[in-house]
DNA sequence: GCCTAAGCTGACACATCGTCAGATCTCGAG
DNA sequence: CTCGAGATCTGACGATGTGTCAGCTTAGGC
């Protein structure tokens, strides 16, 4: 329903409708609707457990590493374009401090925040630059770009850009950030 | 009352009773809660001019550019926290398909956009690089990236990333972004 | 076939929506 | 100052949605 409808216009009465049921019904599982949405949100997470998986197990130098960002861009790209109308629900009620969407976003993310900020300060090390920037920061930046990129996709093809082209810049920003090298 | 309320709560009777009239006169000037945001969020856009403003004045070049991205990165995170309550809901209504909202938020951002691809053209010239990416495409993936970090630096705050460092790591991968120099 | 517990829903009191007819106000002409 | 046209406001209302409860239905063990 999410898919059709605009948010603010789900009503209870409309998800029982749907479901072949009465509005009294709903009640017996669920407060509100957000409670009914925030279950979806939570299957939704079990399947981004995929996400942080590509970038502990992929190749960061060289060539491959640009591969495995292309990829890890477009796993985002699927993911977003699978679960696109909860996303957008989550991002707003996290927005507006509802601690238990804030709470699976952050375990969505936070996973790959954590495997990305790993793979930064391997490189870190090996190259024993200064470390001047934290790569947690640099993580959560890198993070915040991919969901934002791939949930305004549809947006950006109005513009008149190619999403292979966003893929391929994202890429490179990824790469260049994770491992510091211009390729 | 956005900034109290959650946008799904916000009722005409609400905005009614906090203006000191009825109802039936808030349905003389909007035909419904989402036209008397979109008023809100047409202010915000005039106001956002200044963004793409430094852009094209800042020096881009060297120590002095790192300084130019730092201040546009500091500039988003001011203008988000001025409107954040108006632009979480212009999100949601753009995803959602809202072409009033959507073309506010084009207006807003494409600027920066046109401005950060103007730059971008130019460095690529100067260097003679072959041009493997779109700038547009580059350009449109820094402004996400942007856009979200400023919308959800709090919630960065959270996981114990310094709102600084977020602007310091930002500011890095925009001079990389734009200039296409490591500095 | 009976009983119990789990699950469902009709009905209700209350809130909000969106509209319209008519009341009220404003302000310039006479 | 008075009047009236046009602009503005609002009470009232039918329609729709919310959230609760008591009572009904159903499944399954005995």
């Amino acid at each position: 329903m999410l898919r059709t409808t605009s948010y603010r216009d789900v009503k209870v009465i409309d998800i029982a409708r749907e479901a072949g049921t009465s509005p009294a019904t709903f009640y017996q599982y669920f407060p509100d609707v957000e409670a009914a949405i925030l279950v979806l949100a939570e299957q939704m997470a079990q399947d981004g457990h995929r996400l942080p998986v590509l970038i502990r197990e992929g190749m960061w130098r060289g060539k491959a590493g640009l591969a495995t960002a292309t990829e890890l861009c477009q796993a985002f790209f699927d993911f977003w374009e699978e679960y696109r109308s909860i996303l957008r629900v989550m991002d707003l009620a996290t927005e507006e401090g509802d601690r238990r969407f804030h709470q699976i976003r952050t375990r969505l993310l936070n996973e790959v925040n954590v495997a990305l900020t790993e793979t930064i300060s391997q490189f870190q090390d090996a190259s024993r630059s200064p470390r001047t920037i934290e790569p947690t920061a640099t993580a959560a930046v890198l993070v915040s770009m991919l969901a934002h990129v791939a949930a305004h996709q549809y947006g950006f093809e109005f513009w008149g850009i190619r999403t292979k082209d966003l893929r391929d810049s994202m890429a490179r920003q990824i790469y260049w950030g994770v491992t510091g090298q211009k390729l």
